[in-house]
DNA sequence: CAGTAGCTTAAACGACTGTTCAATCGTTGT
DNA sequence: ACAACGATTGAACAGTCGTTTAAGCTACTG
């Protein structure tokens, strides 16, 4: 993905290119025949090097989560700023980022060692934070770096939904700057006011599933993150 | 998708069986055969009471969606409870919980539509709770709104990666359950333990973009989420 | 009872798909 | 120069897909 056309080899062409529409298009949705025209070759030459249409997938999950851990194999390093370099330029990594974005929603073998990774790094990233005072001690760490991952890739998985929110054609930089300071402001002061939430669904789950949650039952105000189930 | 079996209409039996695949699949991996079959009809019966697959895409859209909403056309209203309410119940509401997740990831007008209307009910709910005190002023009503929504929906979105996050099988109310402290602790008190990141990020973005950013910038510490860029 | 309209089916069609195959081209090694 | 081998192609194959079509079935209306 870098050179912009030749001096590459056609199987890293091929490549590419599939990159490219399985990224913009989905799998599904490519043609070995659409492929092989976005190379310049024939059909039959991307089945001569791949073996397969899934061999071609297997052979761009690999390449492109190479890309994405920056090819030095100790998963769990620098995966969130491999993430905030490819977001600074989104334009130029466009094709990588839609790839990764599939793949996150994808459900095969490739996407959850995939997302394994960014799990492990963000859960080394909590330990070492925690450690040096940047980070409050979570309630609970596993669970707080899953989620923390998962909100961190979801404006990949989301572009198109940001992008219209953020009245944009498509996710671009400065669309994401304007991001920037509201997200820390929820992620230093958080969302509430005070803790009574906190309070009542502790009190609710505290305890044995049990009766009486007479607080953090029926009020009205219902916050948007996943449920709560008195 | 209420009853089980029959004295339901074949119109509405063939919906649930599509429904039913286009969720679990996904809307190119399921065919007309195969909705046919779950619905114990032959495959142009579907063509005939929906004149195209894509017709019976669009049928299925408008009955999840409103499905989803509760029927009250009123936009904006209890979207976040609507949520809650099918997370809490995950088993008996996992194929229009998996349909929905489709869709928010596909890119259709129904789909930016239903998105929308998720956002607009977040954003209601954003601005009573603070006229309420619940919720502290956020810097970008807007922005925060979607994110809020954003992270709201990405457990649906992700479901596959976070049962298995949870270790376990599939999505269950118990395991959700888990997550229910650890979230409502990261909004309540947010995730740093002070305000240097963001005053960091206020003053490198504050003024038009410039030079002079000697604190947020190449502090080897990066935050999981979105990204800042200098 | 006759007739008509809609529900339903089985079979087929045409367009695409991934893949195969034989043949050609270009390069390299001897 | 020749042989050998991988790269590459164009055409073809078999399968599946969405859709069409004609015919049968059911149920209600006159």
């Amino acid at each position: 993905m870098r050179s912009s056309e030749s001096d590459l080899t056609t199987r890293a062409r091929i490549r590419d290119a599939a990159v490219l529409r399985f990224g913009r298009d989905g799998f599904d949705a490519t043609t070995v025949r659409g492929v092989a025209a976005e190379a310049g070759v024939s059909p039959g030459l991307v089945i001569h090097h791949f073996g397969s249409k899934d061999g071609l997938r297997a052979a761009c999950d690999e390449f492109v989560v190479a890309e994405f851990l920056g090819r030095k194999d100790d998963l769990g390093g620098d995966t969130a700023a491999a993430l905030a370099r490819w977001l600074a330029d989104v334009d130029t990594y466009r094709p990588l980022i839609d790839y990764v974005a599939r793949m996150l929603t994808a459900g095969n073998d490739a996407a959850d060692a995939l997302f394994d990774a960014l799990v492990a790094g963000t859960a080394k990233m909590v330990d070492e934070q925690v450690e040096a005072g940047v980070i409050r001690e979570p309630l609970d760490r596993e669970v707080t770096a899953l989620y923390l991952t998962m909100y961190g890739v979801v404006p990949l998985v989301m572009q198109r939904q940001l992008a219209r929110g953020l009245g944009l054609e498509q996710l671009s930089e400065p669309g994401l700057r304007r991001s920037t300071v509201p997200i820390l402001d929820l992620y230093t002061h958080g969302l509430y006011a005070d803790d009574r939430f906190l309070v009542a669904a502790q009190d609710a789950l505290g305890r044995t599933p049990g009766p009486r949650s007479d607080k953090g039952k029926n009020d009205p105000n219902q916050d948007p993150d996943p449920p709560t189930a008195p």
